[in-house]
DNA sequence: CGAATAGTGTCTGTCAGACATTATTCC
DNA sequence: GGAATAATGTCTGACAGACACTATTCG
């Protein structure tokens, strides 16, 4: 579109037209459960219900300043407003862009473009509800009553619509849902569990990771000859955990995440035959 | 964030704070060749440089109207208007969302977010340039200068800058190469090949598209025991060519897309050593 | 006929899945 | 000691890659 033509079509009438917000679907592992960041809105539309943390894109700074974020930025910023997480704790945080969400009459209040961005980090503290929000918590996914585990399929094209038992604001069960995909697709072929774990951590810890994530438990000798033939995924750090398992058993080897970011060859999972569509 | 504060944050100084825009990464392949749609800009910014087709999402018909379409069907939209292909025909492109561009300075005008599309079609006749465009054309990846074939890896997280030789108006270089970076990938574990081709299409054919989009030769009869054991790729018709090949051979069976659209077991390309990072 | 291509058959090394076994630690 | 778990070893079936070979068609 040239510059005068959109002059030409720039009519104030039609603003605002669009909003940008950016909502974070962040992941985490508590208990042996898969955990999403949740805040509980204080203020209609949806007020009283759960929802991502999020929220519009800044353009100027608080003191009235022009000022731009990136998007990624802007996903960082919103977590961090919500957690009350520091930055050292944030950087931790492994941030990827989701996707957007634009469908009219997502949001009843104006047109507004969601970039939804998908964060993994380690077992973090509970969260400090930020100024919009009544509450924050990190709530098992498990909860939510969206389709778990087999059920998905990486790179599937078109997500299935989830089931939503406990409602979630807007059209925010479909990104969580999106998300989960997205995050037990990666598993299989990236380096992305290790984002899940502290900076050293046991194979049963990775392995634990995979299937909580994935739901499914996985054969242990299996999982560990698995895991240490691909390369650069986890290096030893030659020592071993303090104590053996709660119930009874030896001392783990304690490793740490390698260089790689891309497994090869890959872990799958074994499909059944949701292949098909 | 509530409605009361972001009434209290929407200041008119601050518009026109965000425009949203549709960009559609294009993929075909004629003559062997994997082609992108582009058009050459008839106005700054970026005049006479070449880009990706896409506009502004529509939020009131021509006459006026309030309306909405969504994201989708913008980028539809912005491809009809580009090809000139009827509806008819668009209905053969497989169009997803590829991702959203927003960073600070990528249009010089004002803050544009722009969500890119990318869409994958048989070969289709020469684009009828739209109003916004003096020129309109497929043009061979491979003349655009951008890294190509075996560089790219599937799920590659972060996307290396793409050399620009022959430079594309704002980002559109870095959207087009994310762009064939995820086609690349979803070849291997998607039926996504099969958008490339007509309705039937021999094996050869098909090892054409794989051998062109990954820009490295396959081994025929490899490939053809690989396609015909994965379940719902393809389906015989039980025909085959009118003729055999050019400079000889027997006639082709025929076959045509099946039910699947994910490849189980998939169709996994040799790695070398670029999987570390 | 000669060349090119479609399609079949076969061998081999690699790897995932299953299972057995040993060693170590907690209670 | 008994139970649980970490870690190692072994077997087998499936499959990818390589290669040889036959059959068919064009020029």
């Amino acid at each position: 579109m040239s510059e005068a033509e959109f002059l030409a079509a720039y009519d104030p009438r039609d603003y605002p037209a669009v909003a940008v917000t950016v909502d974070v679907v962040a992941l985490t592992i508590r208990d042996d459960r898969l955990c999403v960041l949740l805040v509980e809105r204080a203020a209609p539309p949806f007020e009283g219900f759960w929802s991502l943390p999020g929220g519009f894109l800044k353009q100027r700074t608080d003191d009235g300043e022009a000022y731009a974020e990136t998007l990624e930025e802007a996903a960082g910023r919103e977590l961090a407003e919500e957690t009350g997480l520091d930055a050292v704790r944030l950087d931790r945080v492994h941030l990827e862009q989701l996707g957007s969400y634009g469908d009219p009459g997502r949001d009843p209040r104006m047109r507004v473009i969601s970039v939804a961005y998908l964060g993994f980090g380690p077992q973090m503290p509970d969260p400090e509800p930020g100024s919009d929000a009544r509450a924050a918590a990190w709530v098992p996914v498990a909860d939510l009553g969206l389709p778990e585990g087999p059920d998905a399929i990486p790179g599937r094209t078109v997500s299935q619509r989830p089931g939503t038992s406990r409602r979630l604001a807007f059209d925010h069960a479909q990104i969580l849902f999106d998300g989960l995909e997205r995050a037990r697709g990666k598993l299989e072929y990236t380096a992305l569990a290790t984002a899940f774990v502290g900076d050293t951590f046991t194979i049963a810890e990775l392995r634990a990771v995979y299937e909580t994530v994935w739901g499914e438990q996985l054969h242990g000798p299996n999982f560990r000859r698995k895991i240490l033939s691909v390369p650069g995924f986890v290096e030893s750090v030659g020592a071993t955990t303090e104590r053996g398992g709660a119930r009874g058993g030896p001392r783990s080897q304690l490793y740490r995440a390698g260089d790689a970011t891309l497994l090869h060859p890959a872990l799958l999972r074994t499909v059944t035959e949701e292949q098909i569509r």
